[in-house]
RNA sequence: CGCGGGGUGGAGCAGUCUGGUAGCUCGUCGGGCUCAUAACCCGAAGGUCGAAGGUUCAAAUCCUUCCCCCGCAACCA
């Protein structure tokens, strides 16, 4: 009986450029692909890119290219490059553009409607833009629905609609049968809670003459696919243009992001059992990455990291590995440069590479470079490293892959412990005890060897490289739970390069002090503030672009939809402005009357939750994110340039 | 009462489902070792597990109430 085991990410929506949460997704799920693989399993891994929908329309079209030049330069230029520098394993990269793909959706829609679950309904409502879809009052906060900048529009349009609410009674069902169907278990209980209530019929058209990127409903050249219903597919349709929908189907994960589980957990249940396709095996719901100070990370937070610095800084394997070793997926987890520096140093670093380094220079210097004879597979590391793989395995299964990882950490802890404790340097010095010495060195190096292919699937290049300056080729998981693969007699190259070179310590800005707990021990110097990145030089004439001027405020109140917002009435001069600024947290509004601040007087005026903004006023964040606004040192008048 | 996640030594986390002496990594201090990437090993200091009440022989863990932080959320001009 042969193990199988099919593994996907969520496609990537080709519309901006890839950041650390895309890297974050394809990592778990290489993780998974290459551990089934090490474990025997006949694997095959999915991944690609969601290329249709009008925000990727009008993405292009604000690039001044054509949908398909853009989404080319998006999945191939920017995804596939990134994906294949972070060495993802993928066996297939699917772009929703790609006919395969399209003839496959076109197949599966004829087939649905045929089954007569896809009708012909007019229909007037509120149409979100951002979201690409209707939606109900209900769903609104003060008029908008939340992701979205603007509110919805009422729309009229004649679209195709999914029988949906009709399977819904058997979504439950089958989700109280298969209580490991969707885990972590939270986003299963999201999920009962959203079929508490009737979830309607799914929209699955958009005229063409609005959406034109899209692909066509078969039986109706007016309408194309909404992209929801044409990306899910992609899992399948992969599959099936490779002809090899069995056997891998049947055994599908998913790894997703917690913001589309509705799609996932909802959507695409209902479409293939419709279809008439068995359901998924299990949905691996991830969190998202925060930035280290538990917030959201984000472009315009100034926050965000970028994961190709981070690979070009740190590698592949210690990407991997701190970004699997320092999250959960049940919940969202902070990350950041810190974290990956303190586990290239600490646990790769100091606790592998070091004792691999250790080992190898005793087994030059003692044994002439050659693997001693198996030492006692009854010996205590000898059973703890055979029996590792059965404590990490479960764990892997259940998806808690930081403790995977640990546990084998632990183990190779205890090797570093093991050689301090025999002490075969001195053993050396006493030929009588040459096989007790041999005894201990082959015994770190099956140690090293275990714990390399249980990592392996966390450090795609290193642990092979591990091996190899043993002398030593590949293994299976299983192989793992045997003592004495290590072949007596193998030649170790005499040099080999350090498997994880520490970064210089000025490289590691803010390690170790991931809070403030440094500071208060009075370690901060002066001079030692967090640099922060220089941002690209302007030149004196795009500074000149900016028109600064003194105002003073004269009315100031919270906006009436808004409670992070104040409105503010500026005296710039010659006339008075409105500007929207948000620092009420920070500032009640009588406290800012009659003071004088910065305004930036020539930026487009903007609105804000309803109210116009005409410039804003120029404030500095400290540490903690108080925004204290900036005034003149002196006293000037309203309307005074600022140079 | 909009929904959800979280609050555990200085920092970051695990443990909570299935109650039973509070654990790991980093940091600090002291010691050991010299095979090693200023590394590794040992020891120590440091916690009323957000608060209060309840259940229980026993609560970080179960129940109730409350407080705080964060996310959904583009309320960043």
């Amino acid at each position: 009986m042969s193990k199988v085991f099919y593994v996907t990410t969520a496609i990537d929506y080709a519309n901006a450029a890839p950041h650390i949460g895309h890297v974050y997704e394809k990592i778990l799920a290489d993780f998974l692909a290459r551990w089934h693989r090490l474990d025997g399993y006949q694997t095959y891994f999915l991944t690609g890119t969601d290329e249709h929908g009008e925000k990727i329309a009008r993405a292009a079209a604000k690039a001044g290219k054509s949908p398909h030049e853009f989404v080319d330069e998006l999945s191939e230029g920017s995804f596939r490059a990134l994906y294949d520098r972070l060495q993802i394993s993928y066996d297939d990269f699917i772009r929703t553009t790609q006919e395969r793909h399209k003839r496959y959706v076109q197949h599966i829609l004829q087939q649905v409607y045929e089954a007569g679950d896809i009708y012909y309904a007019e229909y007037e409502g509120l149409y979100s833009v951002g979201s690409e879809r209707f939606v109900t009052e209900k769903e609104l906060v003060d008029g908008v629905l939340p992701g979205d900048s603007e509110p919805p529009v009422l729309r009229r349009e004649a679209n195709y609609f999914f029988r949906m609410e009709k399977y819904r009674p058997w979504l439950l069902q089958h989700l109280g049968q298969n209580p490991d169907l969707i885990q972590p278990a939270g986003y299963r209980n999201e999920v009962l809670e959203m079929l508490r209530e009737p979830i309607g019929d799914l929209s699955i058209s958009r005229p063409k003459e609005r959406v034109p990127w899209g692909i066509p409903i078969p039986w109706d050249e007016n309408h194309v696919t909404y992209v929801w219903f044409d990306a899910l597919l992609n899992y399948v349709s992969a599959l099936v243009s490779k002809g090899i929908f069995e056997p891998y189907w049947r055994h599908c994960w998913h790894v997703i992001g917690k913001d589309i589980l509705k799609p996932h957990a909802v959507f695409w249940p209902t479409m293939l059992k419709a279809a008439g396709l068995p359901l998924y095996e299990k949905l691996v719901v991830h969190g998202h990455i925060l930035a280290l100070d538990g917030r959201k990370m984000g472009k315009s937070l100034g926050n965000a990291i970028d994961p190709a610095e981070m690979l070009e800084k740190y590698g592949v394997d210690a990407l991997h590995y701190a970004l699997l070793r320092d999250t959960t997926l049940a919940a969202d987890s902070p990350f950041g440069e810190p974290v990956i520096a303190s586990r290239l140093n600490s646990d790769l670093a100091n606790d592998l590479g070091n004792l691999l380094s250790r080992v190898r220079t005793m087994l030059l210097k003692y044994c002439g470079g050659v693997l001693p004879e198996p030492s006692s597979p009854d010996s205590e590391m000898a059973r703890a490293g055979v029996g590792l793989a059965a404590r990490v395995r479960p764990l892997v299964r259940e998806l808690r892959f930081n403790l995977a990882l640990e546990e084998v950490l632990q183990y190779v802890r205890s090797l570093n412990k093991y050689v301090n404790d025999q002490k075969p340097w001195e053993l050396a010095r006493h030929e009588s005890r040459k096989k007790e010495l041999e005894d201990v060195l082959y015994t770190v190096v099956e140690g090293l060897r275990i714990a390399s292919v249980l990592l392996e699937a966390a450090l795609p290049t290193k642990a092979k490289e591990l091996r190899a300056a043993l002398g030593l080729g590949d293994f299976t998981v299983a192989q793992t739970e045997a003592w004495g693969l290590s072949p007596a007699g193998t030649q170790i190259p005499q040099e080999a390069p350090i498997l994880f070179p520490k970064l210089e310590a000025k490289a590691v800005e803010g390690q170790g002090s991931r809070g403030e707990g440094q500071v208060e021990e009075g370690r901060t110097a002066a001079g030692e503030n967090k640099p922060h990145e220089p941002s690209a030089s302007i030149t004196m004439d795009d500074f000149a672009k900016v028109e600064l001027r003194v105002a003073e405020v004269i009315k100031a109140e919270k906006h009436p939809r808004a409670d992070k917002l104040l409105v503010l009435t500026l005296d710039v001069g010659d006339h008075t402005r409105q500007v929207v600024s948000g620092i009420a947290q920070f500032y009640t509004p009588e406290r800012l009357v009659g003071k004088k601040l910065v305004l930036v007087a020539n930026l487009k005026p903007a609105t804000l939750r309803g109210v116009e903004s005409q410039g804003m006023i120029l404030a500095g964040q400290d540490a903690e994110g108080r925004i204290v606004v900036v005034t003149p040192e002196a006293d000037l008048p309203p309307g005074a340039k600022v140079r």
